[in-house]
DNA sequence: CATGAATGAGCATTCATTCAT
DNA sequence: TATGAATGAATGCTCATTCAT
C-alpha cells in the first residue's frame, strides 16, 4: 500500500496482461484467479500484486489491451472500406479476428462481472465507447447526405450494433456453434447490394472527425 | 431412495429457486454463493443439497424458473399485437418487465459462465431455444406473403435479436442507463409506420403452429 | 430422545444391520455415513435413529452381528478338527469365509476408529473375547498333556493369534494380494506333519469348558 | 511454478508433517483434519496446501516420515543383536518406542482407511516393504545354515510378523492394556534358551545384502 | 413403523492478498 | 525486481441428528 502500483508500462506488466487475456479467454473470469494467470505466465502470483493493486485492475488492463490492440486492427482495414459489401466482408473477417483474440470473450466476462462490482461498470463503459464511436462513424460515412439521414439515429443504432455484437459472441461460446453467425453474416451479404441504393454510393472516409 | 435430491416440485423448492433467481439479479452469479442465496432466502445453506445436486443445479432450474413464468407473460401479451407499432410498444413493455423480473439477468449471467463450464452450455441453449422460436414466429407473422418473405430469413434474424437482446440488457447493467434502451426503442417506434407498408397490413396470428 | 431406541430384535433392525455390515465392507466406516447405509438397504436414514441411539450403536450391532454370525459358523466346524492337519485346512476355509462375509473387515475398521473413540474400545474388548477364547481352547486340546503344556501360555498365543488375524486381513485390503496369506497358510500346512509329534495325538474334544 | 506443492522439504514441512503424526496418533485418521493439525501445529490450515496436495498427501508424508525414522533407530539397534535372547529384549524396546512415537499407529490407521482409498494401499505396501525385508533378514541371519532353513519360509513369516505386529498394536489402543503385550513378550523370553540350540549359535552380521 | 424435511456444524480446499527478503 | 511463504476468509458440499407427521 506504501508504494503505488499500476505502473503504467514495462515488458513483465505486458507478460502479466497477456496472461491474463490467455487465462480469461481460456477459463473465464472466474478461472481466472491469480494463481491460474500466474501459471498460465509462468510468473510468481504474487508479481501481480507489484504491478496491479489488485486482480479487478489487471482484468481492466486486461480489457484495455485487447481492446487497444483490436482497435488498431479495425482502424487499419478501415481504408478497405469504399462499399457496403466491402463492409460486410471486412466486419465477418475483423469479427473472427476478435473471437480467436479473444477480445470480446474478455469484453463479455467483464461486463457480465460488472454486475456484482458496479465500481468496475464506469471503466468498462469508458472503454467500450471508441467502439461505439467507431461503429457510428462508419455508419455516417454510408449514410450521411443520404435520404435515410434524418430518419435513423446512428448513435442509438451504433450502440445496439455492439450490443448485438457482444450477444452473439456469447451465444457462440455457448455451444461452439458458428453457424449462428454464419446465417448471419451470409443475410447480410445477401441484403448488401439490395441495401446499396439507398445509402451513399460511395462513403466519405472519415476517422473520429465528428463529434 | 432420497439420495440424488432434484426434487421437481414443492413450495420449499420454489422458495429457494426463488432466493436463487433474487440473489443472481442483485449480486451476479459469482455473489450466488449457497451461503447468499440462503440468506436471501432466510433458510439453512444446506437445504439446497437436499433439494438440488449441486449449485449449478440451481443456477439452472433459476433460469428455467424465470424462463417459464416471463415465456408466459409473454405469450398472453402476443394476442394483442396487430400491428408493427403494438409490436414495438409491446415489446419495450416486455423488455422492462425482463429487466425487473431479473429474467435476462439471469440468462446472461449464466451464459456468461458457460465459457468455463461448457457442460451446461448444452443446457442453456435448449433454454433458449423456445425464445427463438417465438421470436421468429412472431417476424414469420409479418412477414409472410409479403415481398420481403423471400429476401431474409427470418431464422438467422431471430438468433440475432436474441442475442441483440442479451446484450442490450449486459449493457444497461454497466451503469444502470436506460438511455441507451430508450433511444433504440424510439426508433423503432419511429420507423414503425415507415415499414409498415412493406410488410403485411395485418398479421395472422400465430403460434408454434409450423416448423 | 422420548423413545428409548437400541431396540433388541426385529427383521427391520437386521435389515439396517446387514445394510451396515455390507456398506462398511464396501466403503469403510469412513464411508458408512448414514447416508450411504440408508442408499444400501434401501430405506430412510432416519430409520436408523429409530432402532438405534447413534451410528456408533449401529456400528456396534453390526460387529455384534458378524461376530455371532461368524462364531456359529466356527462352533459348527470345530467338531471336524482331529488333527493338526484338520485344523489347518480348516482354518484357512474359516479364514475365507470370514474375508467374504467381510468379518474382520468390520471388525478391523472399528478397531481402527477406537483410537479416537475410546468410550466404544471396552465395548470391542469385549465383543472380541470369545474368539480369543475359542482359539485358546482350540490349542489347549492340543497341547494339553503334553511336554509343551508348561512351556507355552495359550492364553498369550492365543491374543496374539487374533492379533496376527487382524493384522493379516488389513494387509489383505492393502492391495487385495491373496498370495501373502496363502504362502502363510501353505507354510503352516506343511509344518503340520512336523509339529504333530509334539501334540497331543488326538485332540479332546472341549468347548469353553474350563476358565 | 510454485504450483504443484508436495515441496520436498523445509523445516515449515516437517513441522506440518509433525503435527500430522501427533494428530492422527491422539485423534486417529478422522480426527485429523486440516483444521485439527493445523491447531495442532500452530500454524494456519491452508498452509498445509501450500506444502502438499492435498490432505491423503500430507498422511503419506507423516508415514513416510515416521517409518523412516523409526528404520533408522531399528538398524542402529540391529548390529546390538548377537542371540535369540538380545533380539526379544531389543524387539520388545523397539515396540515400546515404536508405541510411544505413534509410527504404528499412523500406519494401522493409513492401512484401514486404504480400503476406502484403494488408490494409497499401494503406496502404503510400498512403504511397508523395508520393514518386512528387515524382519526377514533378520530371521535369515538366525536361520540360515542351520536345520530349519529348508523346513520354514522366512518370506512368508516377515510378512505374518508384520502383520502381527499391526494388529498387536491396535488391540492395544483398544483398552491401552499392555498386558496381553507384555505376557507375549514375556513368553518370546522363556522360549529363546529353548529355541536357541535350533538356530544359529551366532548369527552372522547381516544387512539387505542377499535378495 | 417409517418418512421427508430441515438444520448447525463440520469438512477439504481455494481464494485474494500481504510481507519479508 | 521478483519470489516463496503465509494467512484469514470464503468456497461448495456432506455430516449426524432431530422432528413433525
Amino acid at each position: 500500500m506504501a508504494d503505488p502500483p499500476d505502473r503504467a508500462t514495462g515488458p513483465t506488466r505486458d507478460r502479466i496482461v497477456t496472461a491474463a487475456v490467455e487465462t480469461i479467454k481460456t477459463h473465464g473470469l472466474a478461472g481466472a484467479s491469480a494463481r491460474a494467470i500466474a501459471k498460465t505466465g509462468g510468473f510468481n502470483q504474487a508479481l501481480i500484486y507489484y504491478y496491479f493493486p489488485s486482480l479487478t485492475g489487471l482484468y481492466l488492463a486486461a480489457l484495455e489491451h485487447t481492446s487497444a490492440a483490436r482497435m488498431n486492427a479495425y482502424l487499419a482495414r478501415m481504408t478497405d472500406i469504399r462499399s457496403l459489401d466491402d463492409l460486410v466482408r471486412v466486419g465477418g473477417e475483423l469479427f473472427d479476428e476478435d473471437v480467436a483474440a479473444g477480445h470480446i470473450t474478455v469484453l463479455a466476462e467483464l461486463v457480465s462481472s460488472a454486475l456484482a462490482q458496479p465500481e468496475i461498470g464506469a471503466r468498462i463503459t469508458e472503454l467500450m465507447e471508441p467502439w461505439v464511436r467507431l461503429t457510428q462513424d462508419t455508419m455516417d460515412r454510408f449514410v450521411r447526405g443520404t435520404f435515410v439521414e434524418p430518419i435513423i439515429q446512428t448513435g442509438a443504432i451504433a450502440q445496439g450494433l455492439v450490443a448485438f455484437y457482444l450477444g452473439i459472441e456469447m451465444l457462440y461460446h455457448l455451444d461452439r456453434d458458428r453457424s449462428r453467425t454464419d446465417a448471419l453474416f451470409a443475410m447480410f451479404k445477401a441484403l448488401a447490394p439490395i441495401a446499396s441504393p439507398f445509402l451513399a454510393a460511395s462513403p466519405q472516409p472519415g476517422g473520429e472527425n465528428d463529434d
